[in-house]
DNA sequence: GTGCACCCTTGATTTGAATCAATACGGCGT
DNA sequence: ACGCCGTATTGATTCAAATCAAGGGTGCAC
């Protein structure tokens, strides 16, 4: 539900001035509602592919609602997740004519849908927008310095507490639950670890009851403290 | 002095339009032109920190020349190297009110410094302006995810033959050999790897002539199709 | 030239994740 | 309720990189 002081799409971000120091969500309303005449709505169901890698660069999107998966498959049939993506993240933009990576739905999901070339225009046109979108692309860029933090770590359970925490500041919830709507193997690609790590990685953090599962698909953090300690235990 | 062609700064990347796949310099006479009116050039001698994590962002970087890594230091000493940056590529962006890693000159450097004031403003009274540093921080983020990817492999050769043809293509030179001006350790902590590691997979690569070192720091690739199926074999 | 500090290489052992393999769970259709 | 299939967990073994530890090289200061 978006409520009409809502309507059109935003961006998650942090600008790069002093004096907010947190992720905001950026674009006036103004600026929303320029957003919104150039792009269309798009629903889609789970494990529905958005797009895929090579293909030509049509449209970039932005999610309202919901999380998607952006990966590349390699020739070893072997799957590298680049990232996970939920609402007020972009996507389609970080490329140059063609799609890099592939892009499909885990959960059901909304998506804005913009004509590369028209936002291009848009953007050449308003330095206020164009800024507003390098502020969201810098906020991706940190993410994924941060990606590669998890991925420097060579300890599993330290990497899936990191996940975890980012889970949690990615897609808050009104209850003090953290989503896993992914499959295990999509944490894995993402982790660089394999499917069976990331279960021993679970496991052990839930028996040493620093986690509790509440199904195979969501979780609570029991012992905060401890779940600090071994996120920053680097 | 300088020919006005080839005056101020630019920006490597591609861009995201149809017809230009590869990667151009950014800019036009009349945009260096403009951004040098509100930059100033430094230079720094080898091992420099030019500014440190959690200090105040006040300038935004671009390398004329030379090479620099960014870094941060954890609790425990150990330190990630989240990027080697070369002539043309900016650093000190992607930030919010304070810099969030530190960076240090690897080699003598020429940097243009602009400051973050100037630029805001100098953006957002720029589309077009602005659509070009997208288009950079666009490629500092294909980059980030190039180095996902790199550090998602488990083979140390495969991880380093893929650094080499990072550094190869992002500091080109007449002859054909790469420079390492980086330290064994600065490469071992860019790779997620120990230093000893990454001596012995140097080592193994030398032994079995897939490159040739010309002292410890410049290299060649004598066997260039090898070289080629280590980096893709993932 | 000598000594020293720092960086790099090499060797022996340990450790933790990948892999191979089998079993358990959960959702769904019938 | 039952059986089925994709997903998830658990166990045994293997293997590669980290770690621990010791030398070797290089450049710089004196």
């Amino acid at each position: 539900m978006i409520k009409s002081s809502d309507a059109g799409p935003s961006l998650r971000a942090a600008s790069f001035g002093p004096g907010n120091p947190d992720v905001v969500r950026l674009l006036s309303s103004d600026e929303r509602a320029e957003i919104s005449n150039i792009a269309t709505i798009v629903e889609l169901p789970p494990g529905r592919v958005v797009y895929r890698e090579g293909a030509n660069a049509q449209a970039v999107f932005i999610v309202a609602e919901g999380v998607v998966k952006v990966f590349r498959d390699l020739p070893s049939g072997r799957r590298r997740v680049m990232a996970f993506l939920f609402a007020d993240d972009a996507f389609g933009l970080a490329q140059s004519g063609h799609y890099v990576y592939s892009v499909q739905t885990i959960t059901a999901v909304q998506l804005y849908r913009i004509r590369v070339a028209t936002l291009t225009v848009t953007l050449r046109n308003s330095g206020e927008l164009a800024s507003q979108f390098l502020c969201k692309v810098m906020h991706e860029l940190r993410g994924a310095l941060r990606h590669n933090v998890i991925l420097a770590r060579r300890d599993a359970v330290g990497r899936l507490a990191m996940f975890l925490l980012m889970l949690e500041q990615n897609a808050p919830r009104d209850d003090s639950r953290i989503a896993l709507p992914m499959r295990r193997s999509d944490i894995a690609n993402y982790l660089g670890l394999s499917q069976e790590s990331v279960s021993r990685a679970l496991s052990r953090l839930e028996r040493s009851s620093v986690i509790a599962f509440d199904g195979r698909h969501e979780l609570r953090v029991l012992d905060r403290p401890r779940f600090e300690r071994i996120v920053s235990a680097l």
